[in-house]
DNA sequence: GCGCGTTTGTG
DNA sequence: ACAAACGCG
């Protein structure tokens, strides 16, 4: 009878799990296990929203595990030490895990392996998160890729719809040994501001697939147009249990074509669109694997920190809390501080209104989006901000500053979404919405704020100094 | 060398 | 029309 360790780290999933099912297949007694050890994984370490989803994410996984005959063996770091303790316990022989790509959590995943190597316990890791690892995909030179068509062109091509791995069977999990509460984590906020991620969000394997399904019966097939509608629900919403690794792009992409290969041709959904969207989440590994101090450093060495201000309190305080006097940013930063999400469209643009009419750093924005995105991914989160910053990977060009009012004419015409998110602007007309400062009496009778900044004359400051900078 | 490239705005 | 500049095939 050889025993195992499972690791479970951000791949809280039984289907689809590379690195469970080969413990399974391999090893008479399996024992799941999940160490909680945030200062090992350095600037990846989950926020305060994160946490939440953590700790509902956790106790799915173990009501799955529960439900099989099996547990969850939870622990406090350090990782290693627990590790020892367990394997001298059960007379585990191997560990298993699935493979991270954050900086910090290779190097500790590095020294792991060898400590366990060096006391003669197999290690055995896999890949559950990716189509393709960072290292996988290279230019012709053998270079990594700096820009995204190349790059997914390149990937689209070795991408096919895989049949993901079934659930391993349950036979046989070792007993747990002192295990610790979910709650002994403290993952959960001492205040309780968490009630709108709960009205919004099912964390866990299950929850994952329920949107799935809704995003294959409805928005799948008008995704082209709708992706850019805030306030319709046409994304898919997995970037949070993409995140976590309650479902795997291979599961994603298998469910979309099988679906598809069910319907009638002229009914079939067009999925590259999505797909390509998958890919920029792969593009995102893939440079920060290559290009590990981004998270701190500018992607563009050349690009300038002076094109920011220092930080300015007030300034960013107006922003987080959705009181910049511009509605379609403030609305989007009160759909994040309550969901714990926002639209991506409006995510370039709450960033764009920061680091450009602001001048405040993308940093600062990014530290944010940290600490109040369920789907906080420290590879998304520094390539997005980069990205609209200007001075990233592939980036909008500098100039490139969004005109937030525009955008939400275009994109939210009726201002159904500002209306659902600003309450102060939900009785006047769509094209007061839009613009409220036309209306003074308007802003007088709700108490919504006058815009803190003057669009026209703050872009051609930031295009200015952007001049500067260059010089 | 040469064409092409997620997401735009202003005049 | 124009606002840059460069990675990639």
């Amino acid at each position: 009878m050889t025993t195992a360790l499972m690791l479970f780290r951000r791949d809280l999933r039984l289907a689809d799990n590379p690195a469970l099912s080969s413990a399974c297949a391999s090893h008479a007694r399996v024992l799941p296990v999940y160490i909680h050890a945030p200062d090992e994984e350095g600037e990846s370490a989950p926020g305060a929203a994160s946490r939440w989803w953590l700790h509902h994410s956790l106790d799915a996984l173990a009501k799955n595990l529960r439900e099989r005959g099996a547990g969850l063996h939870l622990a406090h770091g350090p990782t290693l030490d627990t590790l020892r303790g367990l394997i001298s316990r059960t007379g585990a022989e191997a560990v298993y895990w699935n493979r991270q790509y954050e900086p910090a959590s290779i190097a500790r995943d590095t020294r792991l392996k060898a400590a366990l190597q060096a006391q003669g316990v197999a290690v055995h890791t896999h890949n559950a998160a990716l189509w393709s690892e960072p290292w996988t995909v290279a230019t012709q030179q053998g270079d990594p890729y700096r820009v995204f068509t190349p790059y997914w062109r390149t990937l689209r091509a070795q991408v096919t719809a895989q049949a993901p791995l079934p659930e391993p069977a349950f036979s046989d999990w070792a007993e747990q040994v002192d295990a610790l509460p979910l709650a002994a984590f403290d993952l959960l906020p001492s205040q309780p501001w968490d009630g709108g991620l709960a009205a919004t969000w099912r964390p866990g394997e299950a929850g994952a697939h329920e949107l799935l399904d809704l995003f294959a019966d409805d928005a799948l097939a008008d995704y082209a147009r709708l992706r850019d509608l805030p306030a319709r629900h046409g994304t898919s919403r997995l970037s949070p249990h993409l995140h976590f690794g309650e479902i795997s792009p291979v599961q994603i992409h298998y469910e979309l074509e099988r679906r598809n290969a069910r319907v009638d041709a002229r009914r079939r959904a067009d999925l590259e669109p999505y797909l390509r969207e998958l890919g920029w989440r792969e593009f995102a590994h893939h440079l920060l694997f290559h290009f590990p101090h981004t998270p701190r450093q500018n992607f563009n060495p050349r690009f300038d920190d002076r094109l920011w201000e220092p930080p300015d309190e007030p300034v960013l305080e107006r922003w987080r809390r959705g009181r910049t006097g511009i509605p379609l940013v403030d609305a989007g930063m009160r759909e994040l501080w309550h969901t714990g999400w926002m639209h991506n469209r409006v995510r370039m643009i709450v960033a764009s209104l920061l680091t450009k009419n602001l001048r405040q750093h993308w940093r600062r924005g990014a530290e944010w989006f940290w600490d109040t995105l369920v789907d906080a991914d420290l590879a998304n989160n520094t390539m997005g901000w980069q990205w609209v910053a200007g001075c990233g990977a592939d980036a909008a060009p500098y100039f490139r500053v969004f005109n937030p009012v525009t955008q939400a004419q275009r994109f939210d015409p009726e201002g159904e979404y500002l209306a659902r998110w600003l309450p102060e602007l939900a009785g006047a007309p769509p094209a007061l919405r839009h613009e409220p400062w036309k209306d003074p009496a308007l802003l007088r009778r709700s108490g919504y704020p006058a815009p803190m900044v003057d669009l026209g004359q703050s872009r051609k400051h930031a295009l200015d100094a952007y001049q500067r900078a260059r010089g």
